[in-house]
DNA sequence: CGTATCCTGACC
DNA sequence: GGTCAGGATACG
């Protein structure tokens, strides 16, 4: 699942693919991405130039010449293919963009939740995020008072984008491996030591998914610490891990050394 | 706060 | 052929 550093990859990926470069073409395959990018947005992109790529928590603006900004979400199973347009269409490709120089670069998307949108210039329409979670200048501070109100389970404030944005299931739940905390533990009640901790804990995991982001695509086995590790032995304690559900998603913690 | 929705591959 | 997974959003 893409998350904040896999995002970030993807985003480098498009960078170095489209930047100053003119859009020749933007086919749109599926008919769950119509509805985000109707006809008359994809007539806007056709001919603009790219401009730039930005990454904000999971979300990709593509800025255009036109001041128009398309704004791209790779949900649970997206991600970018980058080939020339002359291949045959790849495997679940559900929006495609062709550059003048002959680059194609796809959507590619097993399940088609990814969400393309079109933001027209000056209206920001990007949902309400906090801050991104790589953003080396937040501090305890931040996390603390974006905790303080919230009277919900600490692994469900770690989803919650307008808290902290860029991190997902598998980053929270392996931050809170890192840290020590019970994903049950209310956010409200964490002191400033523990805030301190789990910042510290977002940043070693998102830096350790980036550098295997940077090698291999694939979930190497052995990678995680928690996530998908049901009954295996906490490789601190030796305690099983167990599975529980919150907000109707699978969260993974050690019962022993995790605590609230 | 919980639950349904979007989608389709994977798995039983 | 039914169920599940899951990020974000909408709704009760």
């Amino acid at each position: 699942m893409p998350e904040l550093p896999e995002v970030e990859f993807a985003s480098r990926v498009l960078r170095k693919a489209v930047v100053g470069k003119t859009v020749r073409d933007v086919k749109v395959l599926h008919r769950s991405q119509r509805r985000g990018l109707p006809p008359r947005d994809v007539a806007r992109v056709r001919g603009a130039s790219i401009s730039g790529i930005e990454r904000r928590g999971k979300h990709q603006l593509i800025s255009l010449s036109t001041g128009d900004t398309l704004i791209v979400h790779f949900r649970m199973t997206g991600d970018w293919l980058v080939d020339v347009s002359a291949n045959p269409t790849p495997e679940y490709a559900r929006i495609v963009l062709e550059t003048d120089d002959g680059t194609r670069v796809s959507l590619v998307d097993p399940r088609a939740l990814s969400a393309v949108t079109l933001s027209r210039a000056g209206e920001a329409s990007l949902p309400d995020l906090g801050p991104d979670a790589a953003d080396p200048t937040i501090d305890v501070t931040v996390v603390e008072r974006a905790l303080a109100r919230r009277r919900i389970a600490i692994k469900l404030a770690l989803l919650d984008q307008r808290l902290l944005a860029g991190v997902g299931n598998i980053y929270a739940a392996e931050a809170l491996w890192t840290a020590r905390i019970d994903p049950r533990a209310i956010a409200s009640s964490l002191t400033r030591a523990r805030c301190a901790r789990l910042l510290d804990a977002v940043r070693t995991v998102l830096e350790k998914a980036a550098r295997w982001t940077g090698r291999y695509r694939e979930n190497g086995a052995g990678r995680f610490e928690v996530y998908d590790r049901e009954g295996l032995p906490c490789s601190r304690c030796g305690a099983r891990i167990r599975r529980i559900v919150q907000g109707g998603r699978s969260t993974y913690f050690c019962p022993r050394c995790q605590r609230r």
